[in-house]
DNA sequence: GCTGTACCGAAAATTTCCTTCACGTCTCGG
DNA sequence: CCGAGACGTGAAGGAAATTTTCGGTACAGC
C-alpha cells in the first residue's frame, strides 16, 4: 500500500474534477458516497494510517460538525495535518476534502429529517417552542389531508353548483366559525357574488327570512349542533332556499335542515389545544373549495373580478421602501 | 517520539468550530435556513433584483446541481456575475457561497432520501373537483410545512415572552389578514389575556396612542407594505410598546417599527388562487404558534381559563333535537 | 549504527471565494 | 426632453480556502 490512493484517486477517477459546467445529471460513473459513510470508515480503517484514521472517525462520528469545518479546522481539531485530512478524503473517494465536506453537509441533514417524526406526541406544558411549532404544523397538515380524504365529491359538487347560481348567499357561523364565515364571504364577494355572513342569531334570522328558491344559505359549525346557526338555516330552508352545512358532525342537529352536507374532519383536541383550532383549518379547506369550485364555474365573470380587486388593492401598499432595509 | 496520542485527546476537546468569526455577519442575528430553502426564495424573490432572481430560481430548480458548481460555475449558469451569486447568497441568509453551497448540498440529500413532491400542478378552469381539493390540501400542507421550517424560533420565543407578559394587546390587519388578527385576538381573550382587533385604521391609530411600554402591537400584513396597518404599528413603536409584525416580506416596510418579526411563507399564487389563501393559512400557523406559546408561560392562568370557556359555551349547543333555541 | 520505507506536517502553489469600485441603466423631477 | 440621482451589474483585485510539493522523522531490517 504505497501511493495507492493518490494513484488511482487521480488516475482511476475522471481526470477532470467533477466540476464540469452542467448540473443536469450524474454521470452515473461514481456515486462519491451517498450516506453509507459511516460503513465505509470502517471498512477501509486498517488500510489507513494512524493520521488518517483519526480523521476519519472525527469525520464519521459528527458529519455535521466536521461540515461546518474547514480543512484547517478538521485538521487543527483532529491534531493532523491539512494535508491528512486531504489525504483522508482521497481515500474515502472524494476528489478533494470540499466534496467530502459536500457529502457531510448531505449526510447531517438526512439525519436531522430522519428525526423529525418523533411529532406524535401532544402539546405539553414544557415542550421548547420548537417542538410546539413542529407538532403544530404536523397536527394540521394532518387535518387537511383527513379533510380532503372525508370530503364527499357529490355533496361539495352540489354545493358549488348551487352558490354558483345562487342569486343571493348567506353564510352563518359564529364564534370561530364565524371567522370562517367572513372568509368565505369576503372571498365570494370578490368574484361578484352577493354573500352575506352573520354572526347575530336575531339578524340572521331576519335576514333568513328574505331568502327564497334561488338563495343559498350556508351554516358553518363545528358541532353540529350550535343553536344559533340552526335556527337561521332551519327558516331559510323552509324558505325554500338551498342550504349547506359545514360540519364536523354530519349527523348532528344541522343536517335536519341541510340539502348539502360537507364534513370537516374531527382531530383530537387536548387541554393546551382546542377544537377550534383544527377545526378551523378544516372548515377552511372546505371553505377554500367552494370558493375555487364557483370561481371555476363563473370563471368568465371571476376572472376579471379577481384582476379587479387586486388592482384595487395595489394602491393601498406603500410602493416602495428603500433605504432602511440594507441590512448590511 | 509520538505526539500523536497527547495532541489528540487535547484537541478534541478545546476544538471549537466558530467559522471565522467574521466582521462581515452579525453574530446570533440569522441562523442559517436548513431546509426551508425553497419557501424562502419565494418569500424574497419579490426584493431581488433580476439577476439574483435567476440564481435563486437556479438554485431552487436544481439544489444537487447546483451543489455542484463553484462560484464562478454557478455565475456562468446563470449568466451572471459571481459578485451577483454571493449576494444572492447574503440574501438567503448564509454568509456566502460556501455555506448556501453546504445548504444545498443538505437539502439534495433530503429530496433524494425523501420521497419525490410532484403534483406541482397548477389549478386549471377546468380541473374535476376532486383534483381542485387534492391540489388545494396539498399545496396548504405545503404551505404548512414551508412557514414552520422557515420560523425563527428566536423572534417567536421573544414575542411569545412579550404578549405573555403584557399589559394589553392591540393587533392590526385589514383585508383577510383582518380574520387572522381576529382568531389571534378570541384566542388571547380565552386565555384571560386584554387583547383587541383593530380593522379600522383611524380606530386603529388612535389606540395605539395609548400604548406604552408594557404593551405589545402585533401588525399582521402578507405584502409588508399595507399603509393601513403599518400606521398604527409605527404609533405603537415610537410610544414605546414592543411591536410584533407578521408578514410575508420580512424586508418590507413594516419592519422598520417592528421590534420581532414572524415571516409567514409565500406560495405562489395563480389566476385562480389568490395570495390570500396560503398567506391566510401561514399566519394561522404563526398566531397559533403565538397562542399555544404564550397559554404554556401563563399555564396558571390559561388552564381554568380555557376550560371555563369550554364549559360556557357548552350551553349553547343544542343536547340532540332541534327544537327552538332559547332567546336569552 | 546505517539505510530505506512509510508517514506526516509546514509551506508553497493553486483554486475558490469575497470585496471594492467603476460603468451602464433606469427612474424621477424639472 | 433632459439631467441628476439611485440602483443594479460585472470586472478586477485581494483574501481565504484547498491542494500539492517537499523535506523531515520514526521505525524496521540488515
Amino acid at each position: 500500500m504505497k501511493e495507492i490512493f493518490g494513484t488511482a484517486g487521480a488516475a482511476g477517477a475522471a481526470g477532470t474534477p467533477g466540476t464540469s459546467g452542467k448540473p443536469g445529471g450524474l454521470p452515473g460513473v461514481t456515486p462519491p458516497a451517498p450516506a453509507a459513510l459511516a460503513a465505509k470508515v470502517r471498512t477501509l480503517a486498517p488500510s489507513m494510517t494512524r493520521s488518517m484514521q483519526r480523521v476519519a472517525e472525527a469525520v464519521a462520528a459528527d458529519p455535521a460538525g466536521c461540515a461546518a469545518l474547514t480543512v484547517t479546522g478538521l485538521a487543527e481539531l483532529t491534531g493532523t495535518s491539512e494535508a491528512t485530512v486531504v489525504r483522508t478524503s482521497r481515500l474515502l473517494g472524494y476528489p478533494g476534502y470540499r466534496d467530502l465536506r459536500l457529502a457531510l453537509a448531505g449526510l447531517a441533514a438526512q439525519q436531522q429529517s430522519g428525526r423529525s417524526p418523533a411529532v406524535t406526541a401532544d402539546i405539553a406544558v414544557d415542550d421548547p417552542i420548537a417542538d410546539v411549532v413542529a407538532k403544530l404544523a404536523y397536527d394540521e397538515q394532518q387535518t387537511l389531508a383527513d379533510t380532503a380524504a372525508g370530503l364527499d365529491m357529490a355533496q361539495l359538487s352540489a354545493a358549488v353548483s348551487a352558490l354558483a347560481a345562487a342569486r343571493r348567499i348567506d353564510i352563518y357561523g359564529v364564534g370561530a366559525s364565524g371567522l370562517v364565515a367572513q372568509d368565505l364571504t369576503q372571498k365570494l364577494l370578490r368574484i361578484g357574488l352577493i354573500a352575506h355572513a352573520h354572526s347575530d342569531p336575531h339578524l340572521a334570522v331576519t335576514n333568513a327570512v328574505q331568502l327564497r328558491a334561488k338563495d343559498v344559505a350556508v351554516a358553518i359549525t363545528h358541532s353540529g349542533s350550535t343553536g344559533d346557526v340552526i335556527e337561521p338555516l332551519r327558516v331559510a330552508f323552509e324558505r325554500g332556499a338551498t342550504t349547506v352545512a359545514i360540519t364536523g358532525r354530519p349527523d348532528g342537529p344541522v343536517s335536519q335542515y341541510a340539502d348539502h352536507i360537507l364534513t370537516t374532519s374531527t382531530a383530537r383536541e387536548s387541554e393546551l389545544r382546542p377544537a377550534a383550532m383544527s377545526s378551523r383549518t378544516s372548515q377552511l379547506l372546505v371553505v377554500d373549495c367552494l370558493f375555487i369550485g364557483v370561481a371555476q364555474r363563473t370563471y368568465e365573470t371571476a376572472a376579471p373580478a379577481l384582476s379587479a380587486s387586486y388592482e384595487a388593492l395595489a394602491h393601498r401598499h406603500t410602493p416602495r421602501n428603500s433605504g432602511t432595509t440594507s441590512r448590511r
